[in-house]
DNA sequence: ACCGCCGGGTGCC
DNA sequence: ACCGCCGGGTGCC
């Protein structure tokens, strides 16, 4: 990275063609090249800091990059700087160049850094009484074992690593969050967040964030569907980020100056606006109605993308010339997409051959294209210090310090400017690329960008163009290019003239390794659909979209951050908010204090995100309405008696349960045995369904001869009760378990709850029994693929039950009354699920059957044919209770059948919402069996009690929580 | 004068 | 840099 950089920055004076070697990665600017290098680095999480020394920063006379009291500095090891291999660049948080460390302390600092044994962060505490040098503090971080041997390292050269942070006297009283914040680890300073209360945050940083509560605007005419009210104010913020000149967070004027409040750099310039967001609206909010109502309102100015309107074209017109076909349908294009690719290998010759004839045709230095103009602001504040560095006779006097802000555009300029340029070019020409890059410098707003770019996962491809069609007046003509498969076209021309370009994510990332079409357009706009698939800033797909050039840059996505601080970064640095865009700064300024739990810097990452976000959930209210209103929801629980024979068999297995849970009771070894009690439990629960749900899960604990023994069939025990699909809670979270582990005592967790127990002590103890429990000693679940199969139930003897009976009742009548309702049954017994099978074939119903098992591919096309409004089309559904995530979209169905309750209400709610959502045209109406007189009965009870007490915001502390459970057990079994 | 002293040129890495 | 260093000019006072 530092090589390719270093190497561009000098090499351009002798090769213009650098952007046509694929090899290179392309940096444009220097504070690219320095995010390129930061983002190569490893997170600092977790850094010690070693220790502290004051160097000097020399050289500042020869660079522009400012540096104010107080302020971070960056340090960028030049290993090719061709005066000193072991050149440290000092940089301000813009990325300009402000100067070097001293060479004495960049010789010693370069084998720290290049070794990665510590992280060195500078702060500039005081100005500076010169204008050649300036002292600067720097912070050694790292982990413990490397710091050894940095101390001796240092001090072998002369530099005494200090503790107490050697002259950063300036720092004393600064708040945490501020640059002083990089020595604040030492504590004591506030009192850090929990874990928990980290999570809570994290989980709602994303929530009510609705801005601009006021203002609404109107789509543009040739939308035709109108926009809701939360639409409308979308559209409004949207129009507004990308039109009005705000400040970047934390950034606000004083006096002639911008200053950064967190990074304490100010400058004469005005920051670079994020011309553009996150809309992190819920699913179903309309934000592809809204981005296309965006792009169709505000091209520029505020005015809306002038559109052709013919009379007769009925349909939007897609140009979606793929060689020979000339431009088709949405729905051929949609087919052709999502066939696309290997088929169509052989045409895609004429398209590239094509392109390249064109090219070939014109020197490549004769093509100014937008895209290969490097964006300048030309500020005063340069001139000024112009005349007070005045400037040396060495230096051409044409280059001026404009140059020196950025070395690309330097070496482009004295390469045009150059009389012993080996390529021959003409002056003219150099002066006509001169002018053109000044003049589009100069103004703010390009004009000449025109396209906006999508970039979605394969799966929305369709959707897109199905939205564009459905919302756009029918006359209208907007020019849109689907960027896919194998024919696409590549002409750069071609792409920046559309209105809309859309392609996917992986086209992109296999572009980019090559002469990447996309990468060389100047886009009005860039989207990002479903934005959080970029998190993961070491992908491929990442860099590619970080590359982008655009005005304004949009990120759409649902579910904005997963779990961590980490993963907001790339969309952060997306959108190039300065100066979070360079991973260094970020980690300094918000990633490492929020880590280690600091509110200041938790309250920074909240605001930074306040500031370019709009989330609305579908709970959320306009006015004191909902923002989108569903169909009713009605919800009935149908009792089911038991025939006498299971009644029979039902109250023997309650027989013994209740004898033997009564003996755990009696000797208070309810938790100690609670697999067992789980599996006597789950056994009665599948009486309740079927019979023949259940296993072998007879292995009688009293016959276990030593405690190993015992524990063994315990966990085994657990291990069957998971794998039937019950849905257990976790004591920790007491929320359904998410991937599920069993401890060595038989009890079962989410994995990060119980991983957060154990590294949170010493001698960690099981919460439920109090065991020492060890990482190493937790079985995963499942342990291999081993579920439950139709071959275990033996469809020959199959009989009934009658709960069954009871479903196929509703299930036919529903049948008769509308044979178009699409019904999901929901059980969270797979093996009932497979039981269920058989009746439904026996009486004619197609149905599928989605449980935990099923593959992420084979799961679309599932949903995909359920979802299908043809007539053949199954109506009914076999859902497993814990498949598929909550964005499950199954609004074909409108009625829903719970077979058997959950122990977590919201479990349920959260099934049901997977119909009822929006996009549901119907009612919904829902059945709940409960079997009378059974564990099922008093399971529903406690539901309500636990309902009650999630809306008490549960005050109930562990303890409350394990009486309370061994009360609910007693409570099941009326003991 | 193979010195000292003066003062202009110069100065990161 | 209101420094240090270099190297040319200069040379009693």
């Amino acid at each position: 990275m530092f090589s390719n950089w270093w190497k561009f920055g000098r090499d351009r004076s002798t090769d213009v063609d650098l952007f046509s070697d694929g090899s290179e990665s392309p940096a444009e600017t220097l504070s690219q090249a320095i995010r390129a290098a930061a983002s190569q680095e490893p997170d600092a999480d977790g850094s010690l800091l070693f220790g502290q020394l004051r160097g000097t920063v020399v050289g500042l006379r020869y660079y522009t990059g400012v540096v104010n009291r107080g302020e971070m500095v960056g340090l960028v090891r030049e290993p090719h700087n061709p005066y000193d291999k072991n050149a440290v660049m000092v940089t301000n948080v813009l990325g300009r160049q402000v100067g070097h460390i001293r060479k004495e302390l960049a010789a010693a600092m370069a084998h720290v850094m290049d070794n990665n044994l510590a992280k060195v962060e500078g702060v500039v505490y005081s100005g500076t009484n010169n204008s050649f040098s300036m002292p600067v503090t720097l912070s050694f971080l790292g982990s413990e074992e490397n710091r050894d041997a940095v101390v001796k390292h240092m001090a072998s050269r002369g530099f005494k690593l200090d503790a107490d942070g050697g002259g950063a006297a300036g720092a004393k009283g600064r708040s945490f969050g501020s640059p002083g914040s990089s020595f604040s680890f030492k504590k004591g300073v506030t009192i850090p967040l929990t874990a928990e209360e980290l999570k809570n945050a994290f989980d709602n940083l994303f929530e009510g964030l609705m801005q601009s509560k006021d203002g609404e605007k109107e789509a543009a005419e040739s939308v035709v569907t109108p926009l809701l009210p939360h639409q409308k104010q979308a559209l409004s913020w949207m129009c507004a980020r990308e039109n009005e000149d705000v400040l970047p967070p934390f950034w606000e004027k004083r006096g002639d100056l911008y200053y950064n409040s967190l990074t304490c750099f100010s400058a004469t310039e005005i920051p670079e606006r994020v011309r553009g967001g996150i809309l992190a609206d819920d699913m179903g909010l309309g934000k592809t109605l809204t981005t296309i109502a965006l792009i169709l309102t505000n091209f520029h100015q505020g005015k809306p993308l002038p559109v052709e309107r013919c009379v007769s074209c009925h349909h939007l017109t897609l140009f979606c010339r793929t060689g020979k076909d000339g431009p088709f349908s949405p729905t051929k294009a949609k087919k052709k997409a999502l066939e696309g690719f290997k088929l169509q290998g052989s045409s895609s010759a004429v398209i590239s051959a094509g392109v390249s004839s064109h090219c070939s045709a014109i020197p490549k230095e004769d093509v100014i294209d937008a895209a290969d103009v490097v964006q300048v602001e030309d500020e005063p504040q340069k001139s000024t210090s112009k005349e007070k560095h005045k400037p040396t006779k060495r230096k051409p006097s044409k280059e001026g310090p404009l140059l020196l802000e950025d070395l690309d555009f330097a070496a482009a300029l004295s390469c045009a400017t150059s009389a012993t340029t080996p390529k021959k070019k003409t002056t003219e020409k150099s002066k006509l690329k001169q002018s053109v890059e000044m003049s589009v410098s100069e103004s703010t707003d390009d004009l000449s960008a025109k396209a906006t770019l999508i970039v979605c996962p394969l799966s929305v491809l369709s959707n897109w163009l199905d939205q564009f069609k459905q919302h756009l007046r029918f006359n209208v003509k907007v020019n849109i290019y689907l960027y896919y498969g194998s024919e696409r076209n590549r002409s750069k021309t071609f792409l920046s003239s559309q209105d809309v370009v859309i392609t996917t994510y992986n086209v992109l990332s296999t572009d980019f390794g090559s002469k990447s079409p996309l990468h060389g357009i100047n886009w009005l706009r860039v989207v990002l659909d479903e934005g959080h698939i970029i998190r993961n800033p070491n992908a491929q797909m990442s860099k590619a979209v970080l590359e982008l050039k655009a005005q304004r840059r949009w990120i759409l996505s649902g579910t904005p951050i997963q779990n961590s601080v980490k993963d907001l970064w790339m969309l952060l640095a997306f959108l190039r908010l300065k100066p979070f865009d360079v991973r260094e700064w970020w980690n300094r300024v918000i990633q490492r204090p929020v880590i280690q739990g600091d509110r200041a810097g938790l309250q920074n990452l909240q605001n930074l995100v306040k500031c370019i976000t709009l989330r609305r959930t579908k709970n959320s209210e306009v006015n004191g309405r909902r923002l989108v209103s569903l169909p009713k929801k009605t919800v009935y629980v149908e009792q089911v008696e038991l025939s006498p024979e299971e009644r029979m068999e039902y109250n023997l297995a309650r027989f013994e349960g209740r004898r033997t849970i009564g003996r755990y009771v009696a000797e208070g070894s309810v938790l100690r045995n609670y697999a067992d009690v789980l599996a006597i439990l789950m056994r009665l629960r599948q009486y309740c369904c079927h019979p023949d749900l259940i296993g072998e899960i007879t292995a009688d604990l009293a016959t276990a001869d030593t405690p190993a023994e015992l524990r063994q069939r315990l966990v085994e025990k657990m291990r069957l009760v998971l794998a039937s699909g019950s849905d257990e809670e976790c004591s920790v979270c007491l929320d359904s378990i998410r991937m599920p582990v069993i401890t060595h005592c038989a009890h079962v967790y989410c994995r990060p709850c119980i991983a957060q127990v154990i590294s949170s002590e010493q001698k960690a103890r099981c919460p439920l029994c109090r065991s020492e429990i060890k990482t190493s000693e937790l079985v995963e679940f499942p342990p291999e693929e081993e579920m439950e199969d139709e071959k275990s139930v033996n469809s020959d003897r199959w009989r009934t039950s009658s709960k069954v009976q009871a479903l196929m009742r509703n299930l036919l009548r529903q049948r008769a009354e509308d044979v178009n309702i699409k019904c999901l049954v929901v059980s969270q017994f797979t093996r009932f699920l497979t039981v269920l099978q058989t009746p439904l074939r026996d009486h004619g119903f197609s149905f599928v059957r989605l449980d935990g098992t099923v593959s992420q591919k084979k799961r679309t096309q599932i949903i995909q044919e359920f979802q299908s409004s043809a007539a053949d089309s199954p109506k009914v559904m076999l859902l497993s209770l814990k498949a598929g995530g909550v964005g499950l979209n199954l609004t074909a169905a409108s009625r829903v059948f719970l077979m058997d309750p959950a122990w977590n209400p919201a479990t349920e709610e959260q099934c049901i919402d997977r119909c009822h959502r929006l996009g549901q045209k119907r009612n919904v109406v829902v059945t709940k069996f409960i079997v009378k007189d059974s564990v099922e009965e008093n399971m529903v009870k406690i539901q309500k009690k636990k309902q009650d007490l999630v809306e008490k915001a549960f005050g109930s502390t562990n303890t409350d929580r394990k009486t309370s459970r061994v009360n609910d057990i007693k409570a099941l079994l009326e003991m």
